[in-house]
DNA sequence: CTTTCTGCAAATCGTTTGCAATCCT
DNA sequence: AGGATTGCAAACGATTTGCAGAAAG
């Protein structure tokens, strides 16, 4: 998604386009991977020293129910990614670390339980977790 | 899982049984459905008044550890179930329900990515969320 | 101008920690 | 007995709130 396109969206909705707004879409935009609340501040905050969280909490709030970004729950805090195509994540157990997965293998077939009991699914996320290539020949447990 | 076999794979790593382990271990087969803690608490509190959240915190570590319980991320506070069949789960965007999906849809073809990555994977979560029967026909936005 | 948005500071929520007392085995 | 486990109270980190002033359309 380009920011022209982010923009329209945000402003077709009614939002006005700050400052702030502006930088925060800038930083997704440079990094295309799920990052923390934190990372995103203070990266903005590089851009724009009196930025503050409750701004970026805002924001990202904003973005996420534009469906702009998609919002990954996670222990110790969500994480925040643009939502440009659609796809999934693995996590690290051993070292926590975040890999994007290309593409996405999830569909009609996966989707046929909840649609027998009557549900109609409009979004959903899979993530997998487990070790990853630095991790694999560690120590578990 | 059965009782005796929770309290089996908990002595056998070494784990003490203590009446408010026991406790946690029967809210849970109790409620077959993932609950928040705030919840597991009061109905363990309704029969061990003195027991504390930071019990139940710790206690619900050790069983998510011992993979008898699943801990599901989530806005607003973790989930947590036993770990009774692998299944899935599907959130209600409108008035926020969860519900259990039967069965695991997911099969070597949707891992086949993280594999060809190098990632292994031991572990996957399949969130679907959408508007549930009651809400379907609502106004949504 | 009017409404939305920001920054501040303080509050809130879920969860975790240090510690002395208590409970299992 | 002796380490594991508890309850308490206090700390914690992430996120949210109320409010008065600042900025966007």
């Amino acid at each position: 998604m380009l920011q022209k396109k982010i923009i329209k969206i945000l402003t077709d909705a009614g939002y006005k386009l700050t400052r702030q707004r502006r930088i925060i879409i800038e930083v997704l935009l440079k990094n295309r991977r799920p990052l923390t609340a934190l990372e995103l501040y203070n990266q903005a905050k590089h851009r724009l020293p009196a930025i503050s969280h409750d701004t970026l909490y805002r924001n990202l709030e904003v973005l996420s129910f534009l469906k702009v970004v998609s919002r990954i729950n996670a222990r110790g805090g969500d994480l925040f990614e643009l939502e440009k195509h659609h796809h999934h994540h693995f996590t690290c157990l051993q070292c926590g670390e975040v890999k994007c997965l290309d593409g996405c293998p999830i569909g009609p077939g996966q989707l046929a339980e909840a649609r027998r009991q009557g549900l109609e699914v409009v979004y959903h996320k899979f993530e997998l977790s487990g070790y990853c290539n630095k991790c694999k020949p560690a120590e578990r447990m």
